[in-house]
DNA sequence: TCGCAATGATTAGCATGCTACTTATGTTGG
DNA sequence: CCAACATAAGTAGCATGCTAATCATTGCGA
């Protein structure tokens, strides 16, 4: 396999998983009321509570857009809160509310399991040295961005 | 870094630079009227032409109702179009216009270019672990998947 | 042969991404 | 001091994913 063919073929492998990935999170959830996107802002939350929105859409890598459609969800579910920043009437803090807090435990628990699943059987090194390709590709990205003529 | 640790960043890592590939692709290719999808769809029919819909559904690996809407698009936008199959009256074959095959070549380059600048300083056999990684990564979702209770 | 399961394509509806735009509020420089 | 710029949140609209359900046709077995 020539390296152009290597290059094609990790990047469509690169979607595949991502999808897949996606979807068996989005099932196995389901009765949870989350999905992959929820569960991790509910996790971010859980790590440090009542970020304004918009540094919390950058600690998730996400856009503002993106973020307030996830929050009105997860808000109609009952598991967060916005309330207002005091000397700023523009924005807003968000909290998990004390059922997800109550939750964020269990949540934790089963996304580390899944994890585990998805990965068993690649040894440390290798998932090091895998992660270490997928961050520099993330640089080469962002950079080519910034490079568009 | 411990190893569940380990895990969520892979796998954070994973959602985060499948988003930004998509994002460069599809900002890339707008004025071609492409997308990341559309092109990989064009892709596979540039290297055989003419499968039934729920053939090259396989072979792109998403599901009918994704495939539907993406020839629609491409349809409206004259690079595909869809002809009866002979003996079965259900089943109907994919083929790229005249238009497209003529620009399939320099799609092919461009997304090859892309590629190439995303993963730059990246070293094959890098590469190839990692994608090694990626493809085990699958199997273990897949098997999941199927040994759900 | 005739009814019923399987197959192929669609439609409907949800969840996430994005960009572009709008609205409200805050900040700052001339 | 206030006009212009910047920032925070939200809205609108597009593109992909998915599952579930529908419709037409085909194929098969009792």
């Amino acid at each position: 396999m020539d390296l152009t063919q290597l290059q094609a073929a990790f990047t469509g492998e690169l979607a595949a998983v991502n999808r897949k990935l996606r979807t068996l999170v989005d099932d196995r959830a389901r009765d949870m009321g989350l999905t992959l996107s929820r569960a991790r802002l509910l996790m971010e939350l859980a790590r440090e509570d009542g970020p304004i929105q918009s540094d919390l859409a950058g600690l998730l890598d996400i856009e503002q857009p993106t973020l307030v459609r996830l929050l009105d969800g997860l808000e109609r579910n009952g598991m967060i809160e916005r309330r207002a920043v005091e000397g700023d009437r523009r924005a807003r803090r968000v909290f998990l509310t004390d059922t997800a807090r109550a939750q964020a435990q269990d949540i934790l628990a089963f996304l580390t399991e899944l994890r585990a699943g998805i990965l068993q059987g690649i040894e440390p090194g290798e998932l090091e040295a895998a992660l270490d390709v997928l961050r520099r590709t993330s640089r080469n990205i962002a950079a080519g961005r910034s490079a568009a003529p």
